[in-house]
DNA sequence: GCTTGATCCTCACGCGACGTGAGGGAGCAC
DNA sequence: GTGCTCCCTCACGTCGCGTGAGGATCAAGC
């Protein structure tokens, strides 16, 4: 079987058969006597195993030494890792930019060094979750993020009806009050889901990070103590 | 301030900021008569822009066009895209290599040949899936796929024990039957989790690829005919 | 035996974002 | 003057080929 042939049977490029023997991971047997490449069984059986090692993502490297040593079972596993890691990392970069464009798809054509602000931040809040939940829970967080984001553009207008009463001295226990903590609640719900360790981790968080989330467009402490006594006054009511 | 002190409040390395030069993404706007690079607040702001947006995953040339136009809503929407579909392609990859790795992992250091069948094989199981379930579909399977798997191990055991009762001649109204028809269902539901599309995909694949899925250790249609009477039965009975 | 079209050969550059020297000036302290 | 650190400009290597360039070989028809 000549170069030519072998292409057309595989698939594959001329040129890419060329640079597998250059890599020395198929080196056919046998040339004419003009040099041209001569392709045996064992040869074109050498050249589909190096394509199925390859649509694994290993390097032609790693498929030579495959080949030689036949440690498939470490090699592999390792490989995995390597696309596992690979995996996260285009994970939490498809997270960042996502946020970047939803934001971006909000107000029309803004100034470069804002956008570079808005990147910047939505850096630093990505490294804040990651402070305070496993990698699993973040991947999770970011698989619901649709639905996430459509809760989050409610909080702004809760927050703001709840300072508005807060300022109006209405007391806690108003049903206006009553209501507008129920819907807290049901926001806070819709994050954590009624697992208690993400919710614990959230509380955490915020506190640990006030300033930086009521600057952020989240609530202040004012506004969190005004709604625990308005819960507690619902509890004791119910 | 000259390219290390740069370097080192950055955190990149001088050869970087020189390839930036060269790419022309960040030209520092002077230089001393030796030929130093001087690096003025502009440039300093530059470079921390590029850092921003090369943590997008942003190639340098669309940065220093991006920079230059200021039309970031859609170029980072194609960039999006673009990471999205890399995401899929890796995504598909990690589950190719996960289910080989997971069969390398029963039988011992098998030979390199039964190896590349078995990528083969794999391969051509995830082409069939690719054939009857959307991506993401198939996206969402893989994210089960652990708990999947153990699922899908019952079923030699379940499969053998149907073809015992059904060499013995043992009625579809049996007990034991009835027990098994009732495995075969629960097995069944931990794949299509009560979605009727899903179920229905699956049927159909099952129908039109009878002879694979028998081969590869999945149920024949006299095992399936026979599952099919006892729940006939039950369905009655109940 | 000659031409022709297809196929083959061997360089060798290009891509992307730098790392890593090589060889040699510049700046500053002693 | 001497030594140390920082700076400069080439220029090659990485990974898996694509894409010519320029030339030899092959099979076939005339």
């Amino acid at each position: 079987m000549k170069v030519g042939e072998l292409a057309r049977a595989t698939g594959l490029t001329v040129r890419t058969l060329h640079h597998w023997e250059e890599r020395g991971v198929v080196v056919p047997s046998a040339r004419t006597s003009s040099g041209h490449r001569v392709y045996d069984d064992g040869d074109v059986r050498r050249v589909y195993q190096v394509v199925a090692l390859r649509e694994l993502g290993l390097p032609l490297d790693a498929i030579g030494a495959l080949l030689a040593s036949g440690s498939f079972a470490t090699v592999l596993t390792a490989h995995l890792e390597q696309v596992d890691s690979r995996l996260a990392a285009l994970r939490s970069l498809r997270g960042t930019l996502a946020a970047v464009v939803d934001r971006l798809r909000d107000g029309p054509e803004p100034a470069p060094s804002d956008v570079l602000k808005m990147i910047d931040e939505v850096n630093r809040v990505n490294d804040t979750f990651a402070q305070y939940f496993t990698p699993e829970q973040v991947a999770a967080l970011q698989e619901r993020r649709a639905e996430g984001e459509a809760a989050a553009a409610e909080w702004p207008g809760l927050i703001a009806s709840l300072r508005a009463e807060m300022g109006a001295g209405t007391d806690p226990s108003d049903p206006r009050v009553q209501e507008l903590a129920h819907r807290w609640n049901a926001l806070l719900e819709s994050f954590h889901r009624g697992e208690p360790e993400l919710r614990e981790q959230l509380f955490r968080m915020r506190d640990e990070n006030a300033d930086e989330v009521a600057a952020a467009g989240g609530p202040d402490q004012a506004t969190i103590d005004y709604v625990a006594r308005a819960q507690q006054v619902g509890t004791d009511e119910g």
